[in-house]
DNA sequence: GTCACTTCCTAAATGCGTTAGGCATATGCA
DNA sequence: TGCATATGCCTAACGCATTTAGGAAGTGAC
């Protein structure tokens, strides 16, 4: 019988590909290895349990869009970086729902600090240099950012959009002009 | 042997409890069995399938967290009833982190139209009665609040803002400020 | 070719979801 | 009050998933 040739990188690719097709939390030690014709007893070779499959996946997720993320950024600023890094989110997750599922996944607290979560983090805030903005505020935003670009892509992959008018590509744009336009015009403790 | 008294509601209740203590995904019939002291196959008089009881539970927290909002919306308007409705919202998810990730849970379609879905739509609708915002702008608005709550809330649940400074609630208000500028100078086509 | 290593296997324990069918308890009717 | 009926909860059993232990067979270095 030949060898299928396992690796626990193989096995997290594969997890991060079923995820895609299947829901991230279809991703189960049993799915991958019907996936692959193999036992599921042979995967915990490469894979210490059920939830490590998971994190290793969501791990995978992270990198990859946190590369995409910073490809999209480079030599962009202002605007133009905000509509690059929203829409790399967005469209990462409508090519890869599952994986954009798994990187939400909740890590503890020594996984999250060697993933690329801090790597998203440092990205948002550096966009913020584009726009006049100081301490307090500039965390306040980021986390605003955050929340638009991850409740907004959220919503849209869970189909909250699907029965209504108009589509969700318009009001993706309209709600990044919006934001810029909020981030130029920061509201300062007293609003006017 | 006494009996439990088990009904369908009964059951739909312990299972959103379980889900605040331990997780919306921990809810399954194993669970809510052994919460009873009762046999598993006892429940499937109740509840349909596992599903059938999460749906259930999705169901009841999208009631409760209609029924706040509507009893804090009544009598405001505009940044009032914005801050009223965040706040609705957030508070039950800091109440009952359980029964905010099942009211996440997808729906089919009719199940959805006949849930308290509709509901929470038309009182985002309503918020915006106190802004002058006309129709293609009013959706995306719609949007741009529940993306900001949901995002905002989903985050701040999964720990995002436990290690850094200011704390949630600050920037909570703050973001609330800002979204109550942006509505109410919603920039056009072609921003400023 | 042999040795060590690793991959993948079989076997088995445990637990969950689900269905089928049975006993016993509470409730409605005389 | 006594009986019939509906139903609340049970036991039993099946299939499938996760996980561990230990064994067999490919693979590569010498």
């Amino acid at each position: 019988m030949t060898r299928m040739g396992l690796t626990t990188e193989r096995v997290t690719r594969a997890g991060a590909e079923l995820a895609d097709e299947l829901g991230f939390d279809q991703v189960t030690p049993s799915v991958v290895a019907r996936h692959f014709g193999v036992q599921v007893a042979s995967l915990y070779s490469h894979v210490r349990n059920a939830q490590d499959l998971r994190v290793r996946v969501a791990l995978l997720a992270l990198e990859e869009m946190a590369d995409r993320a910073a490809a999209a950024l480079a030599g962009r600023a202002g605007r133009d970086a905000l509509v690059a890094l929203g829409t790399t989110y967005r469209d990462y997750a409508r090519e890869h729902p599952g994986r954009y599922t798994a990187a939400q996944l909740r890590l503890d607290h020594a996984t999250a600090l060697a993933s690329a979560g801090p790597r998203h983090a440092a990205m948002t805030r550096a966009i913020l240099r584009g726009y006049q903005l100081t301490e307090p505020d500039q965390t306040h935003a980021v986390r605003l950012i955050g929340s638009v670009f991850h409740g907004y892509i959220t919503q849209e992959l869970g189909g909250s959009y699907d029965h209504s008018q108009p589509g969700p590509q318009e009001s993706w744009e309209r709600i990044l002009d919006a934001l810029d336009v909020l981030l130029r015009h920061w509201p300062h403790e007293g609003q006017p």
